[in-house]
DNA sequence: GAGCACTGC
């Protein structure tokens, strides 16, 4: 390790200390290796910038926070603790000494929430602020916004590896940038020469062609990045039958791999490696020895899709910025080289930063915090980056439904970007006494919710432990064998009701038996995320204690416990469709299928916690998970509201909770209306409708699902409102239908009912025959129903594709696949993100069948043909 | 025939 005086930024030092004197403000890009993380709080301390205070340094991740401390600790010359500490969740180590405080991110926005003025700070640093996590962002409007209005004196300094500091330094401003240089070794660049399209060409086979390659003419260990564990082990697998790296041991690396796994990736070899990792290698993991990195340039990117009100989980392009990150992992300790699977003209189309989180994730628990903090126009807060306006929409609607907010009163908007600017208003909505209880509770605001109910049900303890078996990663895995699985069934017993019953015996289990890694093993569980089960569920109890809730000890209420679930998450309602599939119906008419690891699978009606679109195996599935089985009865009682006023107009009782009560009811009337789109709605349901609009109840913004609701809610409006000013449909509005149509898993039902399958049915019949000459692959349509695989690569059939691409202007992709026959098309939508579209062929197959039956067993004698 | 990146209060 280099002397502290000898790191890069100390020829920086002069310069950092006059700005920060002049401006208390500051901006320093300087990349891995230059020592900015730990010797620009120091030059703080030592030139006597901070006065009798100290100075906060923001790290993203616990680990640095801890790491960090531990070395200024020791360069300072004091005990960690003493003038150096750190203070991370459920962990910290400071005094009254203390000077220089390294803290994760959550923890400096709670402490600006419960104490504005930042009293004892002299200073904040924000390190790695080129991660752009939610909880930096905040912090440093806030710690701007403080700055101007009371605390002057605060010096506020953003460091960072790679950052776009044009757009950072005019938020700033006045502020300087000053940048330095880092420490490591060149990394030499290659890129494809040609493109290669990993649907034919796997991305696995790829990687491996090009390991083959840069281990003949490379010495170090080899680190390999792709997306997933599915990806990694199909690379694994290929680079183990490789001939020409047969000299290589080959390791997997990812987040979900139990520890010894992990170790076993990290270490050193006598012969050369081959890793093949996730993102974690890319930040949180550093492997030394590897001089060769082989980037396939993408990554599952997770994102809280406000349209829809669900998370995604879909492998993405990786920005510049990033895989420069990944290229600098070849460099760490002698000069490496870096090949890319993508060509340098795509590269030069590829976004130079990752989206930034506020404009990826959901916003409820920051939108709670900033009201907490008085700042009720949230539209209007000076964001770094502003969020989307339907992301805060969306999570002002769900805390307006937790009661944490409540309408304060009515404002004319001045946004015309929707389709009813003569009637916009925007809802001013302020933080109520639950609200601001609800924030002591550091969690999404549905688990705080919970809390709260569970003081009128008595199960406060059970809701403490169901947030903190949520809050890390999950530490039951998946996809476990025979064995692992009868030895959970024999330990845990049938679970039926709610797979949170489930992890709380799992937990309980791993508790007692001191985290033994064997036990652990033995039952599928993540031992490193089970461990931090308890600290949680702790710290939970004494604020839950704090806020005067009873925390006694009671026998578990199963029932009041599944009554809060479905407080929380009134919204992710589900009900099976059939008992045969895990299809379910979720409100607001989308679609998703229960996990097959779910322990609900009897309950015809259900909650689920977590909601996520995946991405696998070119795939793209809505998975419900974390369910709870909920009773029909229950939403009588816990949302009388909702039953009170049908308005003529006929509800599925189960399915109504689709948005806020009035929104609800409109959309509903919408629907209604559609029907009967050449005459008036129902007098009574429209009668409703008026009132709830010219009261000014229902805010007509955003509304567009899908096509048919746009285009009957315009229609509707203006004929039998016309005193309502409605905008005629632009170019730019058909533009966003068609978007919408792409991704949104509502449109694409709706695209169900338009004429594309009723063509895809005709083609079908007319063209059959010529199908399964041209086409008919690998699987075949068994005339038992099971099994039939029909798969058009790219384009499709020329008259489908043809005939979707006139009907909505998209062009498509298109399977018709196995098990019950199913008929997908994927739509791309403009910025080429695919979306699948299914329909159940079973029964017209069945239909078909016989009539084909002959020709088949003419052509394809080989297959039995029932 | 089948589905999962990484953090953080």
């Amino acid at each position: 390790m280099p002397e502290p005086r000898d790191l890069p930024i100390y020829e920086l030092e002069d310069r950092i200390v006059a700005a920060v004197r002049a401006q208390g403000r500051l901006i320093v890009q300087a990349p891995t290796g230059s020592g900015k993380s730990t010797q620009v709080p120091q030059m703080l301390l030592h030139h006597g910038l901070l006065g009798q205070g100290e100075v906060v340094v923001l790290q993203p991740r616990r680990l640095a926070a801890r790491m960090l401390a531990k070395r200024v600790a020791e360069e300072v010359g004091t005990r960690l603790g003493d003038v150096v500490g750190y203070q991370i969740r459920l962990d910290s180590r400071v005094s009254e000494q203390t000077r220089i405080r390294f803290v994760t991110e959550g923890i400096l926005l709670r402490q600006m929430s419960f104490d504005p003025t930042l009293r004892g700070i002299s200073a904040i640093v924000f390190d790695e602020f080129h991660e752009r996590h939610l909880y930096g962002d905040i912090s440093l409007a806030r710690a701007l916004q403080i700055q101007q209005a009371q605390r002057p004196d605060l010096k506020i300094v953003v460091m960072s590896a790679t950052l776009d500091t044009v757009q950072l330094k005019g938020y700033l401003a006045p502020c300087e940038v000053l940048t330095s240089q880092g420490r490591t070794f060149p990394v030499q660049v290659e890129y494809l020469s040609k493109s290669v399209d990993f649907e034919h060409d796997p991305v696995w086979a790829v990687a491996t062609r090009e390991c083959e390659r840069v281990a003949a003419r490379t010495t170090g260990d080899l680190l390999v990045f792709m997306p997933g564990a599915y990806e990694i082990s199909r690379t694994v697998q290929d680079v183990q039958g490789s001939h020409a790296l047969r000299g290589f041991v080959c390791f997997p690396l990812h987040g979900e791999l139990p520890p010894d796994q992990q170790d076993r990736a990290v270490a050193r070899y006598d012969t050369r490696k081959i890793i093949v990792s996730t993102n974690v290698a890319e930040t949180s993991l550093t492997i030394d020895g590897v001089t060769a990195v082989v980037d396939c340039g993408l990554a599952r990117v997770a994102r809280y899709d406000p349209h829809r009100g669900i998370n995604t989980l879909l492998i993405e392009k990786i920005s510049v910025a990033s895989s420069d990150q990944r290229a600098g992992r070849a460099g760490r300790t002698a000069p490496g080289v870096c090949v890319r699977l993508w060509t340098e003209n795509e590269h030069a189309r590829r976004p130079l930063q990752e989206l930034p989180e506020v404009k990826r994730l959901d916003l409820a628990e920051v939108v709670l915090t900033l009201k907490a903090a008085g700042i009720d126009d949230i539209a209007n807060f000076p964001w770094l980056e502003k969020p989307e306006p339907k992301s805060l929409e969306r999570a002002e609607t769900l805390l307006e439904d937790l009661g944490a907010l409540h309408l304060a009163g009515l404002e004319r908007s001045d946004n015309v970007d929707h389709a009813f600017a003569g009637t916009a208003q925007t809802r001013l909505l302020k933080i109520t006494p639950v609200g601001r209880k609800m924030l002591r509770f550091p969690m999404h605001p549905r688990y705080a919710r919970m809390f709260l109910a569970a003081q009128d049900y008595g199960c406060v303890r059970s809701v403490a432990l169901m947030a903190a078996l949520t809050q890390g990663r999950n530490f039951l895995l998946r996809n476990v064998d025979k064995r692992t699985q009868e030895a959970r069934d024999d330990l845990f017993g049938e679970e039926h009701e709610s797979d949170f019953f489930l992890l709380m015996r799992a937990w309980r289990y791993a508790d007692k038996a001191n985290y033994n890694a064997d036990a652990c093993r033995r039952l599928g569980i993540h031992i490193q995320g089970v461990r931090q089960v308890g600290p949680l569920y702790e710290q939970f109890l004494e604020i839950a204690q704090a806020e005067k809730l009873d925390v006694a000890e009671k026998r578990i209420d199963g029932v009041a416990v599944r009554k809060c679930v479905l407080l929380g998450f009134s919204d992710h309602l589900a009900r099976r469709l059939d008992q045969g599939t895990l299809r379910c119906e979720l409100v607001h008419k989308r679609k998703g299928v229960l996990a097959r690891e779910s322990c609900i699978q009897e309950a015809p009606l259900l909650v689920a916690a977590e909601i996520t679109e995946i991405e696998s195996r070119g795939e793209v599935n809505t998975l419900l998970n974390l369910c709870t089985a909920v009773e029909e009865a229950w939403l009588k009682e816990l949302f009388p509201e909702d039953f009170s006023d049908a308005g003529g107009v006929t509800y599925d009782p189960t399915m109504r909770r689709v948005l806020a009560r009035k929104e609800r009811k409109f959309r509903d009337l919408v629907l209604e209306s559609k029907q009967t789109a050449e005459e008036p709605p129902d007098g009574e349901a429209a009668a409703i409708l008026a009132r709830e609009v010219m009261a000014g109840n229902i805010v007509l913004t955003e509304w567009n699902e899908a096509v048919e609701q746009w285009i009957v809610r315009v229609n509707c409006l203006a004929k039998w409102w016309p005193e309502l000013e409605v905008n005629p449909i632009t170019d730019a509005d058909r533009a966003t239908l068609i978007e919408q149509i792409c991704y949104g898993s509502h449109g694409a039902r709706e695209l169900k009912d338009k004429p594309v399958m009723p063509v895809l049915r005709d083609w079908l019949l007319a063209e059959q025959l010529a199908v399964l000459d041209d086409y008919l692959p690998e699987r075949l349509v068994m005339a038992n129903g099971r099994k039939a695989r029909l798969t058009y690569h790219k384009e499709g059939p020329p008259v489908l594709s043809a005939r979707i691409q006139e009907l909505y202007g998209v062009s498509s992709k298109f399977t018709l696949g196995h098990g019950r026959v199913t008929v997908k098309i994927e739509v791309l939508a403009p910025n080429q993100r695919p979306i699948q579209v299914t329909d159940d062929l079973s029964n017209f197959w069945k239909e078909q069948y016989p009539k084909i039956k002959p020709e088949l067993s003419r052509r394809y004698p080989r297959h039995e043909w029932r």
